[in-house]
RNA sequence: GGAGAGGUGGCAGAGUGGUCGAUCGCACCGCACUCGAAAUGCGGCAUGCCUGCAAGGGCAUCGGGGGUUCGAAUCCCCCCCUCUCCGCCA
């Protein structure tokens, strides 16, 4: 989210940095909208002053029992009326405006990113390890896992629908381990404080990253039934009761012209279909209202709750960095997704995953952002997995981000380097929209840095231990640095 | 889910229609006293926004939203949260 305050200062580098992204610019339409707000606020403020003043005064004359003086500046106030309101109208649209405007606004990219359309414009700053040779056909990891009778997506289809997936056994217990094995690591030689969030969160959470308004079609939410009507029930009892009395009064009217009552069968019929269907639409609208705010949404990742545990405070600049991670299921609709990875357990709607969240200073985040980057490599490192790690161009970040590395795992089945984590620095992008700040010895609050990376996402870490570690016989061994986390089995074969 | 109590500045806690953006205390900052510190005394100390070169001026904010009123922290309605008790439950 931006500041309208800075778009108005630096219009050209907020041009130039949607531009980057592939966006056209939008300052002037913004500025010229802001410009009419303040005018607007101006003149309201200026009423509203008169109306204090006003009232102050009639007070004290009221207080010296001067009702003449009293009398006449209550009607002054009473004069002002219509324009206050208007006023307060007008102020609150042109805010909405903005806000719908500013909201959906991605954030601009660092300078040190390069400029491109897509991921092939990603830049490959380093390669580590070496693909495993194979004296076979490397298979893909679902034809293991399936061949092996540990990975059933058959079952899982018939109870869930597709893209999700049955683990079983060491599979089931792989999966644990790879976690297990992250979260020791994260917390024992990165200082990370281990949490264990709340996996549904509130609209204004999902804002608060970046992930509401603009992509609530990845999102999984839940539809809560409507509590109280009460609200509902006055609206349309007072609506009742204004539709009766127009209809008494029009009969009233017709019999003083000596004409026919209205309240004939026709009219009646016609009335009432229109209050019917007036009905429709309130009831509607206040169901709606009710349980997009009841609404909870399912995490896409523990970036969300992690992220919003600063939200909304003044933290001590003596407590950052804070550094959070958590081991946590994530679900997403992967809507417009159709087609793409459509077998396997590259692209489910539910995954597991490891995620890391930074807190920091302004000063803190470039620094940070490597640091996180290499947490993540030294789990695939921890593994003997290949990979390499790109720096996303500018058309290719996510929504919040100022700059990302993704991490590519190197998949033999598929004979390419796949994405296994992305970590990002978002500068104050997200802290404003949580409302995020930290206060220095000196000076004011000023917003928190906030950076969130995968530390892995551990489906697909598991994908890749299966990939990598495959044997001609459709065996699987265990590296040796997840041994301990399953009770010092080898090698996972058909039983 | 039911009943009751409550939500006010960093904390604590007054304020029930008119100079209340808010008494007092604690914490914090500055100054005085002191060799230094403690104690004491004096002064300062909420946030956001608009406007102005600045000094300043103005608007809004007492959990959130709406309403009554010339005027609301204070009255009315709805919602949220916290605490206590009861019920239900992994």
């Amino acid at each position: 989210m931006f500041d309208i305050k800075w778009i108005r200062e630096n219009p050209t580098a907020f041009d130039a940095g949607l531009q980057a992204r592939g966006l056209d610019p939008l300052s002037a339409g913004i500025i010229a909208l802001d410009e009419q707000r303040r005018a607007q606020l101006t003149s309201l403020q200026e009423a509203q002053a008169r109306r204090n003043a006003a009232s102050k005064e009639i007070g004290k004359a009221k207080a010296q029992k001067d009702e003449a003086t009293a009398a006449k500046l209550m009607a002054e106030v009473a004069a002002l009326k219509d324009k206050l309101s208007q006023g307060e109208e007008a102020e609150r649209a042109f805010d909405a405006k903005i806000q719908a405007m500013l909201e959906v606004i991605p954030n601009l990219p660092r300078d040190d990113v390069p400029r491109g359309k897509d991921e092939t414009d990603n830049v490959e700053v380093r390669r580590v390890g070496t693909p495993p040779r194979m004296d076979f056909k490397p298979k893909q990891h679902f034809e293991l896992g399936e061949a092996l009778g540990l990975m059933d997506f058959e079952s899982a289809a018939k109870v869930s629908g597709a893209r999700f997936v049955y683990l079983k056994g060491p599979l089931a217990r792989l999966e644990r381990a790879l976690a297990q094995f992250m979260l020791d690591i994260h917390t024992g030689d990165f200082g990370y404080l281990e949490v264990s969030p709340p996996l549904m969160v509130k609209k204004d959470a999902a804002y608060g990253t970046g992930n509401l308004p603009k992509f609530a079609d990845d999102l999984f939410k839940t539809s809560r039934s409507p509590g109280n009507y009460k609200t509902f029930d006055e609206e349309i009892a007072v609506y009742f009761r204004e539709q009766l009395g127009e209809l008494e009064a029009e009969n009233k009217r017709s019999r003083d012209l000596g004409q026919q009552e209205l309240s004939s069968s026709s009219f009646v019929r016609e009335a009432s279909f229109e209050i019917q269907m007036k009905e429709a639409v309130l009831r509607a609208d206040h169901r709606q209202y009710v349980e997009d705010e009841a609404r909870l949404y399912l995490i896409p990742t523990a970036e969300v709750p992690l992220t919003n545990l600063v939200r909304e405070q003044v933290i001590d600049e003596a407590k950052l960095p804070m550094r959070f991670t958590a081991w946590t299921p994530c679900f997403r609709s992967e809507a417009g997704a159709a087609g793409r990875d459509t077998r396997g357990m590259i692209r489910q709607h539910q995954f597991s995953k490891v995620e890391m969240v930074s807190v920091t200073t302004p000063e803190q985040s470039l620094e940070e952002h490597e640091r996180m980057t290499s947490c993540a490599e030294e789990i695939l490192k921890r593994l003997g997995l290949a990979f390499r790690t790109m720096l996303l161009c500018t058309g290719d970040m996510g929504f919040a981000s100022q700059k990302t590395y993704d991490i590519e795992v190197w998949l033999p089945g598929q004979d390419a380097y796949r994405e296994i984590s992305s970590c990002s620095v978002c500068g104050d992008f997200q802290a404003r929209r949580m409302d995020a700040r930290f206060r220095s010895k000196e000076g004011k609050p000023q917003f928190v840095h906030t950076l969130n990376g995968s530390g892995l996402a551990v489906g697909r870490t598991l994908v890749a231990v299966l990939e990598n570690y495959q044997q001609a016989d459709g065996s699987v061994i265990i590296p040796e640095a997840l041994r301990s986390y399953m009770g010092g089995m080898e090698r996972i074969a058909k039983a």
